[in-house]
RNA sequence: GGCGACAUCGCCAAGUGGUAAGGCAAAGGUCUGCAAAAUCUUUAUCCCCGGUUCGAAUCCGGGUGUCGCCUCCA
């Protein structure tokens, strides 16, 4: 398969350290809020990677971590007026909730940031005793000039750095680019002993120290927002490579930054939206879609409007394994006289091997969909090419509650007081006492339950 | 100032040299007591100009426009 390498710049061949076992890292939320939609882009993205690596047979190690100490957090601490452990409490419960509530999958590890301070020192220390680092009163800071491979990731000279960088305060740096291993703490701020003094590492080392704790000296993937390729994964590569001169990871993946009507959102604008705001009135199949539809490397606009689309879309989908009744042949085995499944998972692997061409999958579940609604289609191919949508939508994580989402969740009881009405309305339709079955049905509206007179009988759902 | 990305139907979006996937929306047909749903059908020559080629949305050059990074940020 193929993957784009930010640091190459190219499509690659993807060829893990060890075959059919895939170790990935995604740098995960700093929890000091709850976080915004754009935030789910990755989550998302790389929880379809995960499951299409496992898909095609490999183990795969996940580690997302948790940033849990960091300058946010204690302004979010000093604002919220309670102490920083609370807010990294109550925020890292947030994130779980919230994946939990889009769907997305728990990784392997959620190592924090606070339960690796000792090897954080380690390696600062390391640094130090190599020259590629300094301390000036208490802070530690990395020399990016003492690195030689400083800006291969981000495709940036130091000396472009320099003569566009704005305002730089810090007189303590001996360059402008130089980045703070470990920052001396102030007055009531969470503090940690270390050879320089109280204080707390800074947030480019904790990603380093994680990783290759939870993976190896170097691993396969190493995944985040296009944004985080410089600074952060640049100074990543810096400190990996100067400490122990091997790489840190030998693919690295960005996925695209997302817009709001298409401008950046941020609070000024306010055109804010966190995530738990947007499940209030979507569900998360239908912002997968959303995701999902475009590639992962572009930017992609976000507004109320593609939601909804996306969510009809969605709802498409699981018309259709409705109208088959997909449930009542979910596990059963079938013949495939014509090899059609092969066929269609060939097209499936080449789209997903192609740098994870989402968009275009998404466009073969529609073909597929449109044989399983073609009432023409013989009845096995329906069904076979039912089981081929799950399938591929599993791994793209959708259909992950079929069972609750085609059964028509109302209690037995109530569900078979439903049929009786329907079966009273029938009798009214034969007299062709419209007025009366046309009341029953716009009453039922009314409290959410929707009728469909199909020429094979009436159907009922919930609407929601 | 430096670096980079993108520009394809009303909207979203694939396609990286061989003659424009798919979704949403819209229109028309079928079905239907009506409604809804379902289903069928229809809709682009790819920002502009020039070049390479038998052939380009796809490669090269020059424009124009949008956006991002260079500061915490997915």
């Amino acid at each position: 398969m193929k993957i784009y390498n930010t640091l190459t710049n190219k499509k690659e061949e993807f060829i893990p350290i060890e075959t059919n076992k895939v170790r990935m890292y995604v740098c995960g939320p700093t929890v000091y809020n709850y976080f915004h939609i754009g935030n789910a882009r990755p989550l998302i993205f790389f929880d379809v990677v995960k499951n299409f690596f496992e898909y095609i047979g490999n183990k795969v190690t996940f580690v997302r971590n948790i940033t849990d100490i960091d300058d946010k957090l204690i302004n979010r601490s000093i604002e919220e007026k309670i102490p920083v452990s609370q807010i990294a409490e109550k925020y890292t419960k947030a994130f779980f909730d919230d994946c939990n509530a889009l769907e997305i999958n728990p990784a392997d590890h959620h190592p924090k940031a606070t339960e690796y301070i000792n090897d954080m020192i380690k390696l600062i220390k390391e640094l130090v005793e190599k020259k590629f680092a300094y301390e000036v009163n208490g802070d530690v800071y990395f020399s990016v000039s003492k690195f030689t491979g400083y800006g291969k990731l981000s495709g940036k000279k130091l000396e472009d750095l320099q003569a566009g960088a704005r305002v730089e305060a810090n007189k303590q740096k001996k360059h402008p680019a130089d980045f703070t291993l470990w920052k001396r703490a102030k007055q009531g701020e969470p503090k940690w002993a270390s050879p320089w003094g109280k204080g707390r590492p800074g947030w480019h080392t904790e990603c380093v120290v994680m990783s290759r704790k939870l993976l190896g000296g170097t691993f396969d993937i190493h995944g985040g927002g296009i944004d985080l390729i410089f600074p952060h994964h640049e100074n990543e590569i810096a400190q990996a490579e100067a400490s122990k001169n091997q790489k840190l990871a030998n693919y690295w993946m960005h996925n695209g930054y997302l817009n709001i009507e298409g401008e950046k959102m941020s609070k000024s604008l306010n055109n804010f939206f966190t995530a738990r705001d947007i499940l209030k009135k979507y569900d998360a199949e239908a912002i997968r879609f959303f995701f999902l539809s475009k590639h992962y490397r572009n930017p992609i606009d976000f507004n109320e409007n593609i939601i909804k689309e996306s969510s009809q879309a969605v709802k498409n989908f699981y018309n259709c394994l409705k109208s088959v009744d997909y449930l009542s042949f979910k596990d059963e085995k079938l013949n495939d006289p014509d090899n059609e499944r092969k066929a269609n998972r060939d097209l499936f692997l080449q789209f997903m091997n192609n740098d994870f061409n989402t968009a275009q999958v998404i466009a073969l579940l529609f073909e597929i969909a449109s044989v399983v609604k073609n009432n023409d289609e013989p009845l096995y191919r329906k069904k076979i090419y039912s089981h081929l949508l799950v399938e591929f939508g599993n791994v793209l994580g959708f259909f992950q509650d079929l069972d609750n989402k085609l059964s028509n969740d109302l209690s037995d009881i109530s569900g078979e007081l439903i049929e009786l009405i329907i079966n009273i309305r029938n009798l009214l339709k034969k007299e062709k006492n419209w007025e009366i079955a046309d009341a029953i049905r716009k009453d039922l509206k009314e409290i959410g339950i929707i009728l469909k007179d199909t020429p094979k009988g009436t159907n009922w759902s919930i609407n929601n």
